[in-house]
DNA sequence: AACCCGGGGTA
DNA sequence: TACCCAGGGTT
């Protein structure tokens, strides 16, 4: 076990100058603020976890004018939440935003369980330090945060080597940030951890000739600020294949299909989707069975920050196709629904809309053009 | 075009 | 316990 140097500055010392900063540089009057109950709070502590301060304001205000207290939420439809979560994406959080609500006024009798960490961090969507976050600016007890900006300050301060996804960097910062967090003012100083780093330790820019720890910070002795938090290590992108059907009938229209509720693309519309010709064609054989394949398009590739996904467009015609399921539609690209479309999906059918689909006489096989 | 993000899920 | 996942925004 290697000894860990200890942490640059007593707990007090780290304090005082904090809060000094944050009283003259802090961020005082966001929404949540005043009136700082647990439910805005929590509410806006979700929403921040995935957005900005700037966009999230808009969102709360809204959310809190419908949905004012954990009851209202609770009682709310699952419909109504992602409505008023649509455009801030991650739907799942808004998903456990509902489920959490319904547990508060279930199990805990409409209160959240402020006293308990545990127990906060047992509700769907909130974690450590999202319950720390709760629990610190709500009742002011003693509970400590290491969200995102948090571990930032904290690894350049301590020039703590390694990938904070690390468990072992992990459990070192929690050690620093436990080992910080006073027993008084517990509001403000939560509320400064954050503000410092989104607006003095930043990522890209820190302003380390106005931060009051510019005589302590390690990063800063060694020139090495841009160094901490260390990224994640970077590996290869698998790569994965999928053929997508654009089954056009003969008014150009083309059967999209709605995504399942979680996952990739959750929720949104897309084209049918298949690993390979065989099980594109048994699918046709049974659902379309009319259907003609023309040779397939170009392959292109669509990227996340996990894998690459290799499509192949595969066309196809059919004159009718009355058996239309639930969770299919037909898609006019002339006269586009509003709906989701996921990304790559998007750009294949607005680029399909000048073209015409021809068939061959018969059945062709599958075949694979790919360009360089 | 990389990189980032807190919590949930899985092997 | 040690990974992987989601997907829009920032840099």
């Amino acid at each position: 076990m290697t000894q860990m140097p200890p942490p640059v500055l007593a707990p007090d010392v780290f304090q005082r100058r904090l809060l000094g900063w944050f009283d003259a540089h802090g961020r005082h009057d966001l929404p949540w603020q005043h009136e700082r109950t647990p439910y805005r709070v929590w509410v806006s502590e979700i929403m921040l976890q995935q957005t900005q301060v700037a966009t999230v304001i808009p969102y709360f205000e809204r959310f809190m004018a419908r949905f004012p207290n954990v009851l209202a939420l609770a009682g709310a439809s699952q419909d109504e939440v992602l409505h008023l979560w649509t455009g801030l994406g991650y739907y799942a959080r808004g998903r456990n935003l509902h489920k959490a609500a319904r547990v508060v006024v279930d199990e805990h009798g409409g209160e959240f369980p402020v006293h308990n960490l545990d127990d906060m961090a047992a509700l769907p969507g909130i974690g450590r330090s999202t319950a720390g976050a709760i629990i610190a600016q709500s009742t002011g007890q003693r509970a400590t945060i290491l969200d995102g900006n948090v571990k930032r300050s904290l690894s350049r301060l301590h020039a703590v080597e390694g990938w904070p996804g690390r468990p072992a960097v992990e459990r070192r910062l929690w050690a620093l940030a436990e080992h910080f967090t006073p027993r008084e003012r517990l509001v403000d100083y939560t509320q400064a951890m954050m503000d410092f780093g989104a607006t003095l330790c930043r990522r890209g820019r820190p302003d380390c000739a106005r931060c009051p720890f510019n005589d302590v910070c390690l990063a800063h002795e060694r020139g090495e600020e841009r160094r901490f938090p260390e990224s994640k290590p970077s590996k290869a992108l698998p790569t994965r294949t999928t053929l997508m059907l654009l089954l056009c009938d003969d008014d150009g229209r083309v059967l999209l299909e709605q995504r399942p509720p979680s996952g990739l693309w959750g929720g949104l519309w897309g084209l049918p989707q298949f690993d390979d010709g065989e099980s594109l064609r048994a699918w046709l054989d049974a659902r379309a069975p009319g259907a003609k394949l023309a040779p397939s398009w170009a392959s292109f590739t669509h990227v996340f920050s996990h894998f690459r996904l290799d499509i192949t467009p595969q066309p196809a015609r059919i004159a009718r196709l009355d058996a239309v399921g639930e969770a299919q539609r037909w898609y006019d690209p002339e006269q586009p629904d509003s709906i989701g479309l996921a990304a790559p999906v998007k750009a294949l059918l607005s680029s399909l809309a000048p073209f015409t689909l021809t068939a061959p006489a018969g059945p062709e096989p599958l075949h694979q053009e790919y360009s360089s």
